[in-house]
RNA sequence: GCGCCCGUAGCUCAACCGGAUAGAGCAUCGGCCUUCUAAGCCGAGGGUUGCAGGUUCGAUUCCUGUCGGGCGCGCCA
């Protein structure tokens, strides 16, 4: 609807050009919006104000030619509030469109094609295989997979994927780690590895791999030598297990990637030589101080970066580009990458090293979407550690807590550049404060109406239903109607901000606006006309929050 | 010391890239409803948007400074 609006302004101000009451060509940027404000009408347009500054003349007399030069039947009543607002009354008709559209488009509703099949890619979660997914992880998934699924839902075609690092200095300390497990050695004694890890899963992996295991990750199968003095054995045995874990996790939490890359390949595929060849040949590096360093500074970055270390090997920012730089060989229009926001030293430098490599790459290529720190609290009580990492809590901890609904919809329902505090008492809870189960009460709801009518052997016509719904006239059946003609726009949104929480936000609002109308009316009523009516619209609220908790990866259900 | 993020009602958070009287929920107080799940409705109180300047018709939003909280600042990843 907010688009059909735009276009009446722009015919409205083609109309006035052609009689010469607007002179000039250039229509400067107006935004068609919702109001906040109910006795603003339903929509309320800027164009006027922004047009008033270059025309040199009063907004409010401005406002009155385009108003002259709008008709549509659509439009009951057209305002001019304010400094120079017009404001659009929408009609009846209008909303009982958008019902009907609602339930004949069903789960494509609210979905466009503004995406045009354009391939866009999110890099999320991409923890290393050391340890148990913690919460930050799980705030970075969940917000990642909702950003993918509102990305497809806007016609993007979206490619999930998770990098890691097998091979780096971490990889070398679980391995230590496991290794010195392996040989009885626990973290308190001197022979432990300096930055060791020492969480309890350690010890299982070291058992699992003295008892010489078969584990399943990635697609291939890694059994575990048995033998102690084998690392590399040991290394590829401890990588493949916490792999497999974190994949658990994931899928318990139902985030499902399409491609795992492994930092490792960039070595072995020879693109990290290749990356720092054409580095050095774009003439952007130079020796100092027995290194290879990249002048980053030419891009915008605070410093320049080490390349090559003096001891030799390369720092982990070469391996960054090259990698990113396959992101953009494999032609991601777009690439986002989701991560927590101590990562965002990262973010000039690798567009730094990008631009240095000449090869075409916009400046603001990749998106970077941060998160913010994690607090889990119960009670009063920040909750820290877990029995399994030993030093933070996993994921896996909070999921088997509160479930998979409430952790998911908590950890996108900020913003993400906000650090968030959750709530365990507050995400368990079955009452209307915890808004999950407030939004999924509201979607029960409506199936229990059905599970009544069934009951009582009473059938619905959901076509008569919508062709009547101008017998639902209520305050809180037009507000239904209304809440729920947003959803389209809301996904619209929640693109071009990178800001999942909009639906979440979103959801708690539509299920506000059933649970009113459902209380102040009755559903199973003698008017066979009526009754279709209401249960058509209370089935389009059913598809609007089934629709909407789906793009958060939150489930709709039936009852509770 | 430098960089990034945050600071809005008692609490948890909004405010749709500068718009109208800064909004919800919870909590508090006063009414109503209590019927197809555990709901819901109306009203009241509660704010110098951390602070001080600046930009302009107009600022919670942009700029500068400042205070407070968080996170980063390696030839670690």
């Amino acid at each position: 609807m907010k688009d059909a609006l735009r276009e009446l302004i722009h015919g409205a101000l083609a109309t006035l050009r052609a009689q010469q009451t607007l002179t000039d060509d250039v229509t400067p940027a107006f935004v068609v919006e919702r109001t906040r404000n109910r006795d603003h009408g339903d929509f309320a347009c800027n164009v006027a104000l922004t047009l008033a500054k270059q025309a040199g003349r009063k907004p409010r007399d401005i406002a009155t030619a385009i108003v002259a030069a709008i008709d549509d039947p659509r439009v009951d009543k057209i305002e001019i509030a304010g400094p120079g607002f017009i404001n659009f009354f929408l009609g009846a008709a209008a909303m009982h469109a958008e019902v009907a559209a609602i339930i004949s488009k069903a789960e494509a509703y609210g979905r466009n094609t503004s995406g045009e099949g354009r391939k866009v890619q999110i890099e999320f979660v991409s923890a290393n295989p050391t340890g148990p997914l913690h919460v930050g992880h799980g705030r970075g998934a969940a917000v990642g997979d909702s950003l993918a699924r509102v990305l497809d839902a806007n016609g993007w075609k979206v490619t999930r994927e998770f990098y890691y690092n097998d091979a780096g200095a971490q990889i070398e300390n679980l391995a230590l780690s496991v290794q010195s497990r392996c040989r009885g050695i626990e973290p308190e004694h001197e022979d432990w590895p300096t930055d060791g890890y020492r969480g309890e899963y350690i010890k299982d992996v070291a058992r699992d791999f003295l008892d010489g295991e078969n584990v399943h990750a990635d697609g291939k199968d890694v059994r575990a030598s048995g033998d102690l003095d084998d690392l590399d054995s040991i290394r590829r045995f401890a990588v493949a297990w916490l792999r497999r874990e974190q994949d658990l996790d994931l899928r318990a939490f139902g985030v499902e990637f399409d491609v795992y890359f492994l930092e490792s390949s960039l070595y072995s595929e020879g693109k990290v030589e290749s990356t720092v060849k054409q580095l050095i040949a774009a003439g952007h590096t130079y020796e100092k101080d027995g290194a290879l360093w990249l002048k980053t500074t030419d891009f915008g970055d605070d410093k320049d970066r080490v390349m090559r270390k003096s001891q030799g090997g390369y720092t982990y920012f070469v391996p960054d580009v090259a990698y990113h730089e396959g992101k953009w060989q494999r032609g991601f229009e777009r690439v986002i990458n989701e991560q927590g926001a101590d990562h965002h030293s990262t973010v000039n430098r690798v567009r730094a090293g990008l631009q240095a490599l000449d090869v075409g790459i916009p400046k603001g290529w990749p998106e970077y979407v941060l998160h913010q720190m994690v607090t889990v609290m119960r009670g009063d009580e920040e909750v820290k550690l877990s029995k399994r990492a030993g030093s933070y809590l996993t994921l896996r901890d909070l999921i088997d807590e509160v479930g998979r609904d409430a952790t998911r919809y908590f950890l996108v329902a900020r913003k993400t550049d906000s650090q968030l505090i959750f709530d365990i008492d507050l995400a368990r809870a079955q009452t209307n404060d915890n808004p999950v189960y407030y939004i999924q009460y509201a979607h029960a709801r409506v199936c229990s109406v059905h599970r009544q009518l069934a009951e009582r052997g009473i059938g619905t016509d959901t076509k008569a239903g919508l062709g009547a719904l101008d017998r639902l006239d209520s305050e809180h059946e037009r507000a239904l109607m209304s809440e729920l003609s947003r959803y389209p726009e809301v996904v619209e949104a929640a693109a071009l901000n990178l800001d999942p929480q909009l639906i979440a936000q979103y959801l708690r609002e539509v299920a506000a606006a059933f649970h009113a109308y459902y209380n102040a009316h009755q559903f199973i009523v003698d008017d066979v006309v009526v009754r279709d009516a209401r249960i058509a619209l209370a089935n389009a609220a059913r598809v609007v929050l089934a629709n909407g908790l789906d793009l958060l990866g939150v489930s709709a259900p039936e009852s509770m």
